[in-house]
DNA sequence: CTTAATTGTCATACA
DNA sequence: ACTGTATGACAATTA
């Protein structure tokens, strides 16, 4: 259950320093100061997080950061709180760094801070880079929050306080000095203003600072020039036994530190955590060994009325993991979006309906954008069992289109996530795998950190996805889905035999199998049905072919009839002319003409012709007519 | 926006 | 019984 905004609808600054960290190998700690770091939608609220009731909330965190501001409002306002005189004298951890005779004695206190989180990451609370950095928040940025919702002086920042030995005391009074000592690389002390604007280094301008330096040149980067004055409340406050047998080198700078401690700082509550990653880097690691101390002053359901009641039951380490997840999905998705994809597109994407402009996106993310690692894992992987995190586009997919093959959507998991956040907002991140190993190139990072408009990659990404994805047929979108490791082409093509042979050899799921089936079967089909309306037309173009010729040959007959009646009719006139031609030639015996009107010329058959009345001819007619008739 | 053509799919029959 | 093919009918998509 997880109530994340987007990280990247507020700028996500902790993702800029987390990544821009990790180009430099370095792992950061978190404890819970890292919620002063993260973005106020970014933040996960829990109940144990928020007791203490409404009044005691110091930490006004804005939910609508107007200038990229977030943080702590007393920080961020300092004239919201009167200045503590007792307030921590700077310099605490480095005195106990130095008292404690380390062979290494840093040079900046951010570096002791480093050391004394590093020694103390066996411990239970070791501050990590970030809670120093968050303890810095209030300086680091500025952010409108809601005065209204402080109380001041109240305790209300235990969040800090039950996490990190950057105690609520310490970090309300920090932002009330106004002046903070900050050793600068030569270990002399400076006077800063904390509220100032040369002090107010946004997370911005840390990272093109960070981004600007080569890979391995972070390693002499002394974070006290990167978050002067601001670190120091952190460091101040630190009040942790150190054992530093453990991780402590000579003249230690932060990688080396981590990789000296590799183990120490990514240590996770056994119990809390089922599915914390083992990547070796960028590890965002979140200790609080006391839930219930972890924010008793806090309560800012006030602020956050949506996520109150159902965040009741959950433990503060509970949203912690989640916090380390999502943590990650966010990089991934980071990383996601450098590789071409938008966050939200893949949110889009699996709540497309059935259409085929849907990327694919399922696809396109599995395939070149998370890589999936041994250690990674699904959201829903080891609750539910989910076999597939894309299975929303599936199902999508196929209802209305295959109806009744499938299981329920309510019987996977991440619709369940779903319907309990009511969040969809977040949709993608349950698809996203953890794998928290980062491989963003520098240039990448340094493309994304002078942009980091999604907003404004969005038309292009989204193209890009369409385009990629129109190309697919909705089997192989769901083939895609469903991790199916044949080609639609190949399950309709293969033979029988093959195909059934390919199904034994693989392990497939029942829904796999079925799909595939159905892929076949339709596969078979469409070609069917295109070769039918082939095979149709062509009897329809060959009948139309008939036709024409037919016609033709009619046209060609008529006119031979024609030719043949004119030959005729000739030939008949001829004969009449030769036959009175013949008559007039004729005389009888009295040397009279013979009149046509009364004698008739016939042939008899010996060739010789006869002249005979018309009388004979006509009665003998009759009598042979009397015959054929009786015949 | 409408319409016609095209294409995919399903159901069914048959080999 | 299973598979492939053929085809009418319908719906979705495209031009």
């Amino acid at each position: 259950m997880k109530y994340l905004k987007p990280w990247w609808s507020d700028g996500g600054g902790l993702l800029h320093l987390t990544i821009l960290l990790s180009l430099a190998g370095l792992r950061l700690d978190v404890d819970l100061d890292l919620y002063l770091l993260l973005p106020p939608s970014t933040l996960l609220w829990d109940e144990p997080l928020l007791a203490g009731g409404p009044t005691s909330s110091a930490y006004a965190l804005s939910p609508f950061p107007a200038s990229g501001g977030w943080g702590r409002a007393d920080r961020l306002h300092p004239k919201g709180r009167e200045p503590d005189p007792e307030a921590e004298p700077e310099g605490r951890l480095l005195r106990e760094v130095r008292a404690l005779g380390a062979p290494f004695i840093p040079r900046t206190r951010v570096d002791a801070w480093l050391v004394h989180s590093v020694a103390a990451g066996e411990a239970d609370g070791a501050h990590g880079l970030l809670g120093a950095a968050a303890a810095s928040a209030g300086g680091v940025g500025a952010s409108v929050h809601d005065s209204s919702q402080a109380a001041p002086g109240d305790g209300g920042d235990s969040r800090a306080a039950a996490s990190s030995p950057l105690a609520a005391g310490e970090e309300e009074k920090a932002p009330a000095e106004p002046t903070a000592q900050v050793l600068d690389a030569g270990g002399r002390a400076n006077q800063r203003s904390l509220n100032g604007t040369e002090t107010a280094l946004s997370l911005e301008d840390l990272f093109q600072m960070l981004s600007s330096q080569p890979e391995n040149s972070l390693e002499g980067i002394s974070l006290g020039n990167i978050f002067p004055g601001s670190i120091s409340d952190g460091m101040n406050s630190s009040t942790h036994n150190v054992n530093f047998s453990q991780a402590i080198s000579h003249d230690v700078n932060l990688h080396e530190a981590m990789l000296l401690c590799p183990d120490n700082t990514f240590r996770r509550e056994p119990v809390a955590r089922t599915s914390q990653p083992q990547e070796p880097f960028l590890q965002l690691n979140s200790h609080t060994t006391n839930p219930e101390q972890t924010l008793p002053g806090t309560n800012l359901t006030g602020l956050l009325p949506l996520v109150g009641n159902q965040m009741r039951n959950l433990t503060s380490q509970d949203l912690l993991h989640d916090l380390d997840i999502n943590i990650f999905d966010e990089i991934n998705l980071m990383s996601l979006a450098t590789e071409g994809f938008d966050p939200m597109e893949v949110s889009q994407l699996f709540e497309e309906p059935d259409s085929d402009s849907g990327l694919s996106l399922n696809s396109s993310h599995n395939s070149t954008s998370v890589t999936k690692s041994n250690s990674s894992r699904s959201v829903c992987e080891g609750a539910t069992g989910c076999s597939s995190d894309l299975e929303p586009l599936f199902h999508r997919d196929l209802e209305g289109a295959v109806g009744g093959y499938y299981p329920e959507p309510s019987k996977l998991c991440h619709m369940d996530h779903r319907s309990d956040t009511g969040f969809h907002g977040d949709l993608a991140f349950q698809h996203i795998y953890h794998n928290h190993t980062y491989h963003l190139q520098p240039s990448a990072l340094d493309s994304t950190s002078r942009s980091f408009s999604w907003h404004g990659k969005s038309q292009k990404i989204s193209k890009y996805l369409n385009d990629t994805d129109r190309n697919l047929s909705r089997d192989e979108r769901r083939a895609k889905a469903l991790h199916i490791p044949f080609s639609v082409d190949e399950i309709v093509r293969m033979p029988v035999d093959s195909f059934n042979n390919m199904l034994s050899r693989h392990y497939l799921t029942d829904l796999q199998v079925s799909l595939i089936r159905d892929i076949r079967r339709r596969g078979k089909n469409k070609v069917a049905a295109q070769n039918c309306r082939k095979r149709k037309l062509d009897i329809i173009l060959n009948l139309e072919d008939d036709l024409c010729n037919l016609q033709a040959k009619k046209e060609i007959l008529k006119r031979e009839r024609a030719q043949y009646n004119k030959a005729i009719n000739t030939m008949r006139q001829k004969l009449h002319d030769l036959y009175h031609d013949i008559f007039s030639r004729l005389r009888d015996d009295d040397g009279r003409p013979v009149s046509p009107n009364q004698y008739v010329l016939q042939c008899s058959q010996d060739g010789s012709i006869l002249i005979v009345p018309k009388e004979l001819v006509s009665s003998g007619h009759k009598k042979e007519n009397r015959k054929g008739k009786r015949k």
